[in-house]
DNA sequence: AATGAATGAGCCTTCATTCAT
DNA sequence: AATGAATGAAGGCTCATTCAT
């Protein structure tokens, strides 16, 4: 019924696949996945309307392509900073850096965070990818957490909770600007939260 | 040239106008907004298509009620244990009560939850509603707080953020399921950390 | 099947009557006939949606009646010019007068008229009604031209023809405004015309 | 966002463009603008809805083409009526000529010229490329009459005014067919005039 | 006679997907 | 592999007309 997927093992198709990945991944940021049409993507990847279809199953297909890069483009920059932090950690100025990261990603990726998120709600297989693609990445942290000295007791927990409270928090910043908000303050506030969570 | 929006003063029609919009407020939930039609609002509202325009603008309007409800159900509650909450305050018992009420509620309005915020991302308008509406809750929760016996410094701030991280955390537990996730043990982490905050 | 559409007698529904047809008149000569719905003609001219379908069987219905008042708003001016032109006709000053006035109901109308005419094309009752109503005004006009001393011979062609040009003429000033036309000597040609037609 | 209109280069392409304008031709000649919509005139185009939208941008740009053609199909075969006109000309002859076209081409498309002409007033657009055409054609006739030894005094004028009188006594005959009326007398008077006219 | 809320068919347009080349 | 024209189902919205009151 449906012609195979290809799976491209040339270098020409890899490049082609990855522009169209590209190219939904910078529309769907843009204008969401519901004011995306296909031929759109086709146009930004240069590529034409018909052969997106020939890498990928349908238009859905195309976002959990995009939803793995956009795991890695959010999390890997986090999980370098964890790894990279010194032994024993300084976990105030870890924290700061997460913080100050995640607000730099989210500015760049909130739009395309949101809708993920919106059809995860809806499609049951999004909602599978997102969190298998998460546990990873907390997985990870968690890790490399302990092997610079913070306890091991319930870390995936934590790691998991903190992560939520930066996003958050990262969100309110980047987003909601509520105008009331002094956000310096909330962020020294969140800061000590994480910083007495991984005493 | 556009046809006059109804501002229903008599019963019926005030009774129609809602149930138009818990008709949409079901499907969005269940569907989200791009997956609901006009006609299966109409349908499910037990009237006709048309009428549908007669007491809103356009489907995003219907949208714009959904949200003002949906702000009602799920703040008002919350507001309301606070504003029960006895002086001097017991902050680890209203923390768990506000915990809970919280999951309570997103098990039934997650979906919603997340269709509408996706929305604020494209909407302009959607956004505005959004977050005013918002505000007035925080001021309200802040103010008898501070009532309470909680000190007042940076207390909107403090509200904000415990509001998010315990949002946060009711969505991990009732969506995410990570299953290496202990969430009785997160619940109390996050029950220490508003403790703490609020001290 | 159809309400019986009522025949008003009272003075109070005449006035209704024609308050709607005012108001259909008014829209379509603004907005054209599809530019223009129902409820928009009722709010105008003060009265129910539901009561315009007492007085008239349908929208078309209306027209019918507009188009009755626009024939009378625009010949029976004309017929006046002509009935009171002294014996014998000046014909020169005659046709002048009967120019200005076109024009001058032209500017009133225009849109109107080609709203009505192009009903008539697509709609044989339409048309019916607008060629017997344009028959009596032919027929008053030429016994009154040959009253003042004009040959009855070929009078009624003449006297259509002569409108039909005379109101060529007005469209194309009020509308066309072709601005290499000078407006001022193509309304002497006609003038000369006319003169030439009737001599 | 706008998907951008094909301008079709290939015949295959400009070939199923004319059809679609065809179609609308037809349909707008018999039952009006406001009489058609999009799935019939792709019907009877034999194509699909959804590609008249690759050619067109909308409904009234399918109106637009058709305009064009209705402009070359009506003006055209007068215009070369006109350069065919030996020199010195024959005016009666001419005008015999011109009045025997008019009516045929009438009887093709009056009611497309009544449809054409009713939009002209509502839409702006129209009304301009309408025009524009319009003007044209005198232009070019007038030029030729000149050459075959018409005064030029006041030409333009004098073309103007003798298509719009031909043109109405073409749309008397072939719609709306007075009784009353001889309507081969009426052809020799417009004749009188149109030959007075150019003398 | 009158109201105006309600109906529902119908219209224009979009867009994910397919197909001829 | 690739193109991009073509498909056609579906959706938001309007409006002439009806109906309960």
């Amino acid at each position: 019924m449906s012609t195979a997927i290809r799976v491209p093992q040339q270098e020409r198709s890899i490049e082609k696949k990855n522009k169209i990945i590209q190219a939904g991944y910078e529309l769907f940021s843009e204008v969401g996945y519901y004011g995306t049409n296909t031929a759109e993507i086709a146009k930004r990847a240069g590529v034409s309307t018909g052969i997106v279809y020939g890498y990928f199953e349908d238009k859905r297909d195309i976002l959990l392509c995009v939803l793995e890069i956009y795991i890695d483009k959010v999390y890997k920059p986090l999980a370098h900073i964890v790894d990279k932090s010194p032994q024993p950690v300084d976990m105030r100025r870890l924290a700061l850096s997460v913080i100050d990261k995640t607000i730099e990603l989210h500015r760049q990726n909130a739009k395309l965070h949101n809708t993920l998120h919106s059809l995860a709600t809806t499609d049951e297989a999004v909602n599978a990818h997102f969190i298998s693609l998460e546990n990873k990445i907390t997985e990870q942290m968690s890790k490399q957490l302990v092997k610079v000295g913070i306890s091991p007791e319930n870390i995936t927990e934590k790691v998991h909770l903190a992560m939520n409270i930066v996003q958050s928090y990262a969100h309110e910043t980047v987003f909601d600007s509520h105008s009331y908000i002094d956000y310096a303050k909330m962020k020294e506030l969140v800061c000590e939260i994480l910083v007495e969570l991984f005493r």
